[in-house]
DNA sequence: GCCTTTCGTTCATCCGAACAACCAAATCCC
DNA sequence: GGGATTTGGTTGTTCGGATGAACGAAAGGC
């Protein structure tokens, strides 16, 4: 069973149920239409187990049956399909970008029921943000099913958010120090539902790993170009969080001494070679334009001399992630996603020059398999986790009737 | 119940067995005296299931009555005590260093029953190493009790070792390349027993974790100065592996791109700076003597003026492992034990400067718990593994009376 | 159209954790 | 010092849930 961050403890039986339903669960909502036959033989247990399992999550309304699902070819009965249902559980996504807010109602099994965004204008309060929150919130649950329940809200916020509690302790681009956005969302909805907070990068990297290029690896970077520059790191098939929640900070790797000064007061952190200001100013793009740097590079056909460049330094420093912690799979995201496609050659050409060979050997440069929305996804996943580590519980808070309550 | 890299899987019943009786074993491990009470409470289990635990163990062998344990006072019952006992199972500890090889028994609870450790000679092959190992091994075994049971063997390595094999890719100090150094050293002993080879920094790691500084830490980092600098990451309670099992290998991050060749073939290495040869150069120490650094800074009273600049950048190279991996706890193993010792003042500044204060604020700096046999300790803690994975298998495969069948 | 294969369903079984009752061994307190 | 109290080991029972066998259902293969 999932082991959270308590270890040592024992298994009782009530824990096991917990574990099975929910682990069930989670394989619904990864591959959306599974057949039974399929479940007993990827989770291990017998017919007769996974048949009750179903029938208790058939009962809570989460699942129903579905057709027949023509995984397997062949003679035999074919085993029946286990579907998500209509009115079934649903998650809040908040991405909040650099100068934009997405919100999503999305699903289980990771489909988008609505969706929503607006712009945020230059440096804002975070009550400001919070509450243009609330209202895109609020736009999403319009024509959700009344008896469907809210399982949560996630936010993905790109800084660095403590673990423990979720405070936004820093976000460069938005100006915020030590803000506890969350409860700033939930007092500007008037609702109390569960709420989680975490990082842009972390979230990509998760989303990779569940709905992306990265299913089925189980150690996976996502190194996101955002203004900054970070990096969510999935190790054995789990989030690396680190004792503070802040791991994967690789924007501020030691690079060139000599470098450029760092807003974060050193001189030549990767950030500043690789960073979306290094990059406007190397292809001489407007300051204003920087938080669409991805889409102004996709604008370019031809590579020039000082992207290649930039596209170096971005393979020499993956080196140093590469051997720190030996992926095997690092998707670039953000502006990354753009510039990877411009000057793939000489990012593969730095990584391979600095990274030492075990390493590297192992290792695939990607682009991310839910384009621009991978953040998006795994601020959902994060959303949808307590209803995969215990489902009974999650749907007994679980909020119904939203809509109405967020008239009120 | 401890979900390997197989994740998804249900839990059966045997499994909640064999996990319950193997974490009750790790906790004795762990605490070498624990009472069945305090069983109870850290596991969150029943009196009586604790004792069904208990008598199965008993009946194995592995644990006795011990004395009535003294950790709580106050009124009631004093609970029983639950003891390790002296024919229980043991492991093979081998820790190859640079220039000598250290052979121990160890018991469960750590304690090591027999030592013994032999030099090696400049570069050395891995056959004549293997045997050199073999007689070692023959050494420690010789007052074992014949009915007590081996679990396994162990082996740290100074170099990557590929996770899935346990091959090892590349001892640079060794001259080793892609040698199946576990099998060798089986081939040399006669016997067939399980053996697991790991990386030296993740060993150090991992039993500064279980035994060390770091007890109770859950992210911890090891970072170990021999004559490569590598570290070892535990992360939420376990080892950071990698994919192929390389992770940590931060020797080569990019410090200074105008820095001296590095034998990696790339500049600027950290270990250009950190490195045993760097810091032999700085202070004038012959190269034969390198392998011995530590002993050498230890004879330092006062630190140089060289000394104190490469005090600084082990701290700003250290900072960049802070920003990645968010430690709440580093431990400088190896010779920068010493090094700390001498200009612990400039390491502090070096990290404080260049590290971002959100990972910065939650992480401390620390010389290892358990001196130089760290290393020594990991090793005996991956042998024991599959004992508290699966009891009752482990030690139905795990041999008795070792000494005779060396013989033969 | 029958055999084979695979799977859902049902029921009995079994394993192991939990619970309750009882007894044992210490401290606390008058 | 002796009962009250508190804590914990022991034992027998209960109960939850995974398992296994038996049977019927739904497909393909010949």
């Amino acid at each position: 069973m999932a082991t959270d961050r308590r270890a040592g403890t024992g298994t009782n039986q009530e824990a096991v149920r917990r574990h099975n339903l929910g682990t069930l669960l989670r394989h619904v909502h990864r591959a959306e239409q599974v057949s039974r036959a399929e479940l007993t033989s990827v989770m291990g247990l017998n017919r007769s187990t996974i048949a009750g399992l179903v029938g208790e999550l058939e009962s809570l309304g989460v699942i129903e049956r579905g057709v027949p699902a023509g995984g397997r070819r062949g003679a035999g009965r074919p085993s029946a399909g286990v579907a998500l249902t209509d009115q079934g559980p649903y998650v809040i996504a908040v991405d909040l970008g650099v100068d934009r807010v997405s919100v999503a109602r999305i699903g289980l099994g990771g489909t988008v029921q609505q969706r929503n965004r607006a712009p945020i204008e230059g440096v804002a309060e975070a009550w400001q943000v919070g509450s243009s929150v609330a209202t895109l919130i609020r736009g999403v649950v319009e024509d959700a099913p009344a008896s469907a329940p809210l399982v949560g809200i996630g936010i993905s916020v790109p800084g660095l958010i403590r673990r423990s509690d979720g405070l936004v302790r820093l976000a460069p681009n938005l100006e915020w120090h030590d803000v506890s956005f969350g409860s700033i969302v939930l007092a500007a909805l008037g609702l109390d539902v569960p709420i989680s907070l975490a990082n842009d990068a972390d979230l990509g990297a998760l989303a990779e790993h569940e709905r992306g290029v990265g299913v089925g690896v189980d150690d996976l970077i996502y190194v996101s170009g955002n203004v900054g520059v970070g990096a969510g790191v999935i190790s054995a098939g789990r989030r690396l969080e680190g004792a503070g929640g802040y791991a994967g900070e690789v924007g501020h790797l030691r690079f060139n001494p000599a470098g450029k000064p760092c807003h974060c007061g050193n001189r030549g952190c990767w950030e500043t070679e690789v960073g979306a200001h290094a990059i406007a100013a190397a292809i001489r793009c407007p300051e204003d334009k920087v938080p669409q740097l991805g889409e102004v590079l996709d604008s370019f056909t031809e590579p020039t001399k000082e992207l290649r460049v930039i596209g170096g330094h971005l393979g020499s420093g993956l080196a140093s992630i590469v051997n720190a912690f030996n992926p095997q799979m690092v998707v670039l995201g953000g502006y990354f996603r753009a510039l990877y496609t411009l000057v793939g050659a000489e990012v593969n050409r730095g990584l391979a020059e600095r990274a030492l060979p075990a390493p590297l050997e192992s290792v695939t440069l990607s682009l991310p398999g839910l384009a621009d929305d991978s953040v998006l996804f795994g601020a959902a996943e994060i959303a949808f986790e307590p209803l995969f580590v215990d489902p009974v519980a999650a749907l007994g808070t679980a909020l119904v009737d939203v809509r109405s309550r967020l008239a009120g």
